[in-house]
RNA sequence: GGGCACGUAGAUCAGCGGAAGAUCGCUGCUUUCGCAAAGCAGAGGUCGGGGGUUCAAAUCCCCCCGUGUCCA
């Protein structure tokens, strides 16, 4: 990056002088004279016991000072965004401010819901999960302060130079830094494509907050300044925390009496790691996480699991729930959607609780046995053992090593090993890439005027050709809704082609005809929405709002949609859950959300802006993730259902007529999924249940009424009638096997042995039977061949003592090119098509005799 | 999303190329005033599903489905 891009006329204002670190070699601005760059590992802390600021403050305080500073400044405070990232699938969590306001905002499709605004986001990093407890300044949830400004070129708001005052301004005047102390690094950001000058703001050793300005594309090697530019900081409140209180740890300083009463039960690493996992857990679980094993629940159930694996180290220790109820109190001083469900969120973590000693319970069986047959076979449990144990079961070492008797050593660098056994695997893809295909209009294009929000019962409308590309047409507006939000794309007319896709491509409706547009830019055209399909995916969209509104009622405020698909067809919902849905609760969600439609209450859309919305509503509007922009749209379902979407939805409940749920399914551990139909669909689906039972009625010849029990009684009978077949079978085959034992051409004595030896036409299976039922003694050698398509089969049993079936087999195999084999007990063997099989028989038989004549 | 493990009798599991097993539970009989217990006898299996290899597959290979677990 150019120097120039950090040379600001503040720093020459305020009489910086720009040095280079003698340990990193970075260069930083600074009013003092050290020869550092103030950031660790160049320069140790040296602010324990001699606090940055001139005031120690708690977390709450930190963070109103903040947020005031720059409210005083003319930015507008925002409240926090979910912790879970449910609007970005390249990402599980929330790690940073600006994710808010990723891809939508930054990308310039939708405005900033203030600008500039400040923030204080709590974000997750379980990147620095090891370091918890250990660094003293790591957590993995941490509230990333900030203030935020996006530039349009017809709208600067502020970038380098007044971000960097306004940070200054708030270390020195605000907070009573010492300005000789602080430094500003200099460094390079980049990611997504992006890149920008950054400068970290250090003192004393410690790293306090990181100013980015997002202001290049990189296209190969070339930097492309972007349209739009973005100021991005982070300043860690709990390390400013720590920094003006000067602890030990930031622990100390961020959770006060929690980690001190922790302290006297537990080491400082572990007390931390309480504390510190109780923090981030209520915030997972209050934004609709559920412990699981994949995606976003298994680092709820990570966070959890070890939680209580360091509990249960010491008995006298609060439960896990004490010690999450009391974080939750804390947190939610300031965050009141935290703990406001607490016995919900005692549920969800009980069953995680109970699943956990299950696991642990299996595992333990299972590690049991598996070293009693170690040392059975003369081999001892190893430490590779532990390691299969942990990936496979779930067993910490320790656990295991308490269930051996002779336990191998845990390795030193164990979970660097379980590391080590998931290098190889695949790539993790981060598939959903825009759809491929699709050109982008200019961005000059002005913005498509929706109509569909203005009235969602219109279809039939004109508007003026505004740019053309093949088959895709924008017009500057339209009533074509696009695929999004999970609601599939509208169709229907343009001029006389058909519309087959819809789609939003920033800020443009893209309409893709059948085949290229015949239309030039500026040409008027009727446009006409299929209307039928229209209607069906607003029911089909409303119906959603309303099963989600019913699960949470049933099942609890934990539940949140992870996903939507409303199609002409049927729609789907896929909710959080931790266990599946009984059948009674399921009747209770049908009725429930029946009720709602017969009950015809209005569902009202409207635009209003975020922190009213906010305010009325809270959380809960974020069903689909976080809806970007200052106004959201808001869908409301009186006095049932409230949420930030986009789709076209009925007016009234009574319009999506009736739902009808069709199948549920646990898609994944922690989120089970519903599919219905509503409206017209749901008569379909009926009347074709309706069709299917009847037919079935009729050919089973009872009433449908009598359907289940018809069944049982088919079930029986066919049960009984197999039986009787099996018996059937038995007794001709006991019959059969005594008339060989009276028929001395199939039956001799040969030195006390018995040697049976007949054609049977039987196939293998049978010949295996009758096989059994003549060999039931001691002392018998039974030799039967049997033809069966063509083929000839030779089976033999012994229960003579030093007679191996399978010698006899091999003796006798050649003599009708048998292929084959078996054991002492039993052996046989297939000829080719049209192979002498008695002669196989009688080899068979001479080898028999020969065996026990030896 | 990926790696690994697992899916066999009602339950817990063994068997890992040659004639489907153990323990508990269940049924009946013996014993007992009755129960528990013991002894004897018995019922109970599409070896998760579908393909393939083989003379032969619960067993080996492939693909699904389900469960658990670890990792992102």
């Amino acid at each position: 990056m150019d120097p120039s891009e950090y040379d600001l006329p503040f720093f020459h204002r305020g009489g910086f002088r720009r040095r280079t670190c003698v340990v990193c070699g970075h260069a930083f601005w600074t009013l003092g004279d050290h020869d550092r760059c103030q950031e660790a590992p160049c320069q140790e802390y040296t602010f324990v016991g001699r606090p940055i600021y001139g005031r120690a403050l708690d977390v709450r305080g930190m963070r109103e000072t903040f947020l005031s500073f720059f409210e005083r400044r003319g930015h507008s405070r925002i409240r926090r965004y979910p912790t879970v990232a449910r609007w970005r699938n390249d990402v599980f969590f929330t790690q940073a401010s600006i994710y808010d306001f990723q891809p939508w905002v930054t990308s310039g499709a939708v405005p900033p819901p203030a600008n500039p605004l400040t923030i204080s986001q709590p974000a997750l990093r379980f990147i620095d999960l090891e370091e918890v407890g250990r660094s003293g300044r790591h957590f993995t949830l941490f509230e990333m302060m900030a203030h935020h400004a996006f530039n349009r070129p017809d709208h600067e708001v502020y970038f380098k130079d007044r971000c960097t005052e306004l940070c200054h301004e708030l270390m020195v005047s605000e907070l009573g830094a010492d300005p000789r102390g602080l430094t500003y690094k200099e460094e390079v950001w980049e990611g997504g494509g992006n890149l920008g000058p950054s400068l970290s703001v250090s003192s004393a050793g410690l790293e306090v907050a990181t100013l980015v300005f997002m202001e290049y594309t990189r296209e190969g090697d070339a930097l492309k300044p972007m349209p739009l530019t973005v100021v991005d900081t982070g300043y860690g409140l709990e390390r400013m925390v720590w920094a003006s209180q000067g602890t030990k740890s930031a622990y100390e300083a961020v959770f006060a009496e929690q980690y001190d009463e922790l302290r006297r039960t537990f080491p400082a690493r572990e007390a931390a790691i309480l504390v510190d996992h109780a923090r981030a857990l209520n915030f997972l679980l209050t934004d609709g996480v559920v412990p699981s094993n994949s995606k976003e629940g298994y680092f709820a159930r990570l966070l959890l699991r070890r939680s209580l694996r360091i509990l249960s180290k010491a008995p006298e220790a609060p439960s896990v729930l004490a010690i999450l109820d009391r974080a939750a109190r804390e947190i939610a001083r300031d965050f009141p959607e935290v703990g406001m469900h607490r016995d919900d969120l005692h549920r969800v973590v009980e069953a995680e609780i109970e699943r956990y000693g299950e696991a642990l319970g299996r595992a333990r069986q299972t590690i049991r046995r598996y070293e009693e047959r170690a040392h059975a076979g003369g081999t001892a449990v190893t430490s590779d053992d532990l390691l299969e144990w942990y990936d496979s079961l779930g067993v910490p070492p320790e656990v295991a090593v308490e269930e051996l008797e002779r336990p191998p050593p845990i390795p030193d660098d164990f979970y660097a090993r379980v590391a080590a056994r998931h290098e190889n695997e695949g790539p993790a893809t981060d598939e959903g890439a825009p759809a491929a295909g699709a050109p982008e209009p200019p961005a000059s294009l002005p913005r498509t005027e929706v109509l569909y929000y203005l009235d969602p019962y219109t279809v039939a409308f004109e508007a003026h050709v505004a740019w053309t590309s093949g088959p895709f047409v924008v017009l500057d507006r339209t009533y074509f809704y696009p695929t999004g939000g999970g609601q599939v794309t509208d169709r229907g007319h343009l001029g006389d082609l058909e519309v087959v896709e819809v789609s939003a491509v920033g800020p443009h409706v893209l309409h893709r005809l059948e085949r290229d547009a015949p239309f030039a830019v500026g040409d008027r055209v009727r446009g006409r929405v299929d209307p039928v399909r229209r209607t069906q995916l607003m029911q089909h969209h409303t119906a959603t709002h309303l099963m989600n509104g019913a699960l949470r009622e049933v099942l609890g405020p934990h539940v949140w949609q992870a996903g939507a698909y409303k199609s002409p067809e049927a729609a789907r919902i896929d909710v959080t859950h931790y266990r599946p849905l009984s059948r009674e609760e399921l009747r209770r969600v049908d009725r429930r959300v029946n009720q709602v439609v017969r009950e015809d209450r209005p569902v009202k859309s409207y635009f209003e802006s975020r922190s009213e919305a906010e305010r009325r509503f809270g959380f809960r509007l974020y069903q689909g993730g976080a809806v970007p922009g200052r106004d959201l749209r808001i869908v409301e379902v009186e006095g049932f259902d409230v949420e930030a979407c986009g789709g076209t939805h009925c007016t009234h409940t009574s319009e999506v007529g009736a739902i009808e749920i069709l199948g549920v399914e646990r898609i994944q551990d922690g989120v089970v999924r519903l599919t219905y139909a509503s409206g017209e669909r749901a008569l379909e689906i009926r009347e074709e249940h309706e069709e299917i039972l009847r037919e079935a009625s009729r050919r089973l010849g009872v009433p449908v009424q009598g359907l289940p029990d018809g069944i049982d009684r088919l079930l029986g009978e066919i049960e009984a009638t197999r039986r009787l077949a099996r018996e059937r079978r038995k007794e001709d085959l006991t019959t059969v096997a005594a008339r060989l034992l009276e028929d001395p051409r199939s039956t001799e004595k040969v030195d006390g042995v018995t040697v049976i030896g007949a054609r049977v036409d039987l196939d293998r299976a049978e010949l295996m039977e009758l096989s059994r039922l003549l060999s039931k003694e001691a002392g018998r050698i039974v030799v039967l061949v049997g033809e069966r398509e063509g083929r000839g089969t030779l089976f033999v049993g012994s229960t003579a003592p030093g007679v191996s079936a399978a010698a006899i087999v091999d003796a006798a195999k050649p003599r009708f090119a048998g292929k084959g084999g078996g054991s002492p007990a039993a052996a046989t063997a297939v000829g080719e098509p049209g192979a002498p099989l008695v002669d196989a028989l009688e080899a068979a038989r001479a080898a028999a005799r020969a065996a026990v004549a030896r």
